[in-house]
RNA sequence: GCGAUUGUAGCUCAGUUGGUUAGAGCACUGGUUUGUGGUACCAGAUGUCGGGGGUUCGAGUCCCCUCAAUCGCCCCA
């Protein structure tokens, strides 16, 4: 134990923030189902061969960043650092190509071993979508248009940049792999110290180096699109036609890669200029290797992620008001009873009622100030002689005397 | 995993070339007002100076280690 510290790269969620959160995946949620994708809620936790298995045995994110452990029964478990291969094994174990074509939506906690950064955290949350099943480009665009209409949900439709890029099928990117590889070895000397290991590695990822030497040698090396074909073009360009038909701007950029293994063709990324050094905001693509890889059938699927950390830090604090109360203030002690009873009528009645649990009135409409109340009532001796108690507006001061019987009226006003 | 910067009250920060009992504002508690808030005034409480070790007569201040955060690299949402 560090003392009192969180563990690493965790935080707390106070209730402001999980507000943000909410928004943020309300708002996916409900973007999601209007292009019918259904929430499904897989495991935080899976074998770890889940993982290992299908991102890549040389990705960061399993030679790295996993974080693993084994049960008492000696079972290898990796907590998920990511949705696709949970949802991928959930749609073997379910047998769902019966139900082609899935459509998935899924929000939760993820978790990667990482240097914690702004934007980024060892746990972490991601909404995301998965549309299983369907090969065909019209998969993709609808994917694309989801992610474009969520973020525009946002607000965020003019300060995120849509980068697109085609990998191409197995025999398209084996051929440009082959040809990228000839190119960079006649600069070797030249590469970065980490751009010589992943050209054993990942070679692709070169593209998109910072170093300044790589990025150089780069501008003029073979284009991934260059090396497509027939088939790989024409459903990069039917993509292409697709979002064009819907409005949705987009850039290309023949040096987009993805740094897990199972992509192919359809690549993306939302990015913005205002999170610093975590400019992905939302990601993803087609992933047709993926179900089979893991000993399922032969089934397409494309989707994306978003960070949903990364999203509430563009949204910025105020973008949520946690809910308003109506105070119960009893004014003095004879009172209490009579208070929580109606306290507890008006609940199930459905209004927002926070009843302190102590002070008097003075200090009880302090706190009814800090609670953000909008009205409060006051439950008096002379009033409740009469069948009635106090409402008092507490943003405009006005307040009049209400009986009981139409109090549930007075206060709709409020809230219900 | 690598590099740089930072770490004093709940928050934002002062703290003089190392020198007695470590300060301010906001927030908090109580009061002026025993049935009426947001304002004002008065009073009060608050710190393992991130943690550990060292140098020194003396360390918040200097040195080492460690933890965490921030920024960048790597990688990614």
């Amino acid at each position: 134990m560090a003392g009192l510290q969180p563990v690493k790269g965790t935080y707390d969620l106070l209730p402001k923030d999980r507000a943000i959160h909410r928004k943020v995946s309300e708002t996916a949620r409900l973007t999601a189902e209007r292009f019918g994708f259904n929430e499904i809620t897989t495991p935080i936790f899976e074998f770890s061969e889940v993982f290992s298995r299908t991102l890549g045995e040389t990705s960061d994110v399993v030679t790295k960043e996993m974080f693993s452990f084994e049960t008492k029964g000696n079972d290898k478990i990796t907590l998920r650092p990511e949705g696709t291969a949970g949802i991928a094994r959930a749609f073997i174990s379910n047998a769902l190509q019966h139900e082609t074509p899935v459509k998935h939506f899924y929000y939760g906690p993820m978790f990667r071993y990482e240097r914690p950064q702004k934007g980024r955290q060892r746990q972490f949350h991601q909404v995301g979508l998965e549309l299983i099943g369907v090969d065909t480009p019209q998969a993709d665009i609808e994917v694309i248009a989801a992610g474009y209409q969520f973020l525009s949900e946002l607000g965020f439709a003019d300060v995120v940049t849509l980068e697109l890029n085609s990998l191409g099928d197995t025999e398209s990117r084996d051929a440009y792999r082959s040809t990228l590889v000839d190119y960079l070895k006649g600069h070797y000397d030249n590469l970065s110290e980490d751009s010589k290991t992943r050209l054993e590695t990942n070679p692709l990822r070169i593209l998109d180096s910072k170093d300044k030497g790589d990025k150089e040698i780069v501008k003029d090396a073979p284009l991934l699109g260059d090396c497509l074909n027939e088939t790989s073009q024409a459903f990069y360009d039917a993509v292409k036609h697709g979002l064009d038909l819907l409005g949705i701007p987009y850039t290309e950029n023949p040096r987009l890669v993805r740094g897990l293994d199972y992509y192919c063709h359809t690549a993306f990324e939302f990015t913005t200029e205002t999170l610093g050094a975590q400019g992905t905001v939302l990601a993803g693509g087609r992933y047709d290797g993926l179900i089979k890889m893991m000993g399922g059938p032969q089934t397409a699927g494309v989707g994306w992620a978003a960070g949903v950390e990364r999203l509430a830090l563009m949204l910025g604090e105020d973008c949520v008001e946690l809910p308003r109360p109506i105070v119960m203030i009893p004014v003095s002690a004879d009172q209490q009873d009579e208070a929580l009873k109606l306290s507890h009528r008006l609940r199930q009645q459905g209004f927002i009622i926070d009843q302190g649990f102590s002070g008097n009135m003075k200090k009880r409409l302090n706190r009814a100030n800090k609670a953000n109340a909008c009205a409060a009532i006051l439950v008096g001796e002379d009033e409740l002689a009469r069948g009635c108690v106090t409402v008092r507006n507490l943003e405009s001061g006005e307040q009049s005397e209400v009986s009981l019987d139409a109090l549930g009226e007075t206060l709709a006003q409020f809230n219900a």
